[in-house]
DNA sequence: GACTGTCACGTACATTCGTACTTGAAGGAT
DNA sequence: ATCCTTCAAGTACGAATGTACGTGACAGTC
C-alpha cells in the first residue's frame, strides 16, 4: 500500500473529474468542471500537477500535450478519505454517519428502495 | 446562519471531543483523546483556541482555568462537513457514499437491522 | 519561603493549500 | 513571416494547518 499524502479539498474535486472522464488533458478536465464551479484553468493545472506529485495520477506527453490519468483507484481513495473523516468526526463509528446520510439528507424513495435491497442482500450474506 | 470557516482535520477531532464530553478544560479535552492518539497538550490548546476564533466554541475563565464549550451544534457541523465532502468527492450525489459505507466497511448485523428499520420508517413517512 | 508542576497566552515555523500569473515554445490562421 | 491562441512549466504568495516551545503567573508541598 503506497502511502500517499492525503488529498486536499481542491485536489479531491479534480481527482474525481479524472475518474469520471478518464485520462484527460488539463483543458478537458477544466471543461468537465460542474457548471457553476468556477476555477481557473491554471488552477486545475496546478491541482493535476500536485495530484501527480502526490502519487494519485500519472501523466504522459502526447505530442506536446500532457495527458493525465488517475493512478489510484477511486474506491481506494474514497475508502481512505472516508475512513479519515469517520475517525476524526465520528470517533471511528461508521453508523452515525450512515444515519446522518439517510436521515438528514434528501434520499429519495427510489434510492431508499435500492438501499433496502442492498441491506437485505448484505443480511443474507452475513448470516 | 453563521458562516464559519470550515474545520480543519485536527480541529474536527478536538471539536468532537468537546461535543462528547461537554464543556471542558484543555486538560480534560487532552485526556479525552482516544488512546493511541498522541497529540501534545499544547496542540490541543491551540486547536481549542482556533475553534473559538472560528466560532465553533466559546470559553470562559473559571478562576484561572479556561473552560471551553462547543458553540456550534454537532449536527450542523456534521451536515456542513459531509455536504462539502459529498460535493467534492462524489459530485454532489449522496447515495454513492451511503453505498460505500454499507458495502465496503464493516457494518455488523445489529447495525444492519437498525438501518433497515430506519429505512422502512422513512419509506412510510415519504409515501 | 523556595521548589515544582500546571496553566494561559503568545509566539514560532515549516508545510500545505487555494488560487493564480508569467514566460516561452509551438502550432494554426492570415 | 507575423499574429493569435494554447499549452507546459515555473513561480508567487498570503492564509491555513499541524505541531509545538517559551514565559510568566499561580498553587500546592516541603
Amino acid at each position: 500500500m503506497v502511502d500517499r499524502p492525503s488529498l486536499s479539498k481542491g485536489e479531491m474535486e479534480v481527482a474525481r473529474l479524472l475518474w469520471e472522464i478518464g485520462p484527460a488533458t488539463v483543458r478537458q478536465t477544466f471543461e468537465a468542471l460542474p457548471k457553476g464551479r468556477k476555477m481557473d484553468f491554471s488552477t486545475v493545472q496546478t491541482y493535476l500537477r500536485r495530484l501527480e506529485k502526490k502519487g494519485y495520477a500519472t501523466s504522459t506527453l502526447d505530442g506536446r500535450i500532457r495527458v493525465y490519468a488517475a493512478r489510484a483507484k477511486a474506491r481506494t481513495v474514497i475508502r481512505e478519505t472516508v475512513d479519515d473523516l469517520v475517525q476524526r468526526l465520528f470517533g471511528g463509528e461508521t453508523f452515525p454517519l450512515v444515519r446522518h446520510l439517510v436521515e438528514d439528507r434528501g434520499i429519495d424513495s427510489e434510492e431508499l428502495a435500492e438501499l433496502r435491497k442492498l441491506i437485505v442482500r448484505l443480511e443474507k450474506e452475513q448470516s
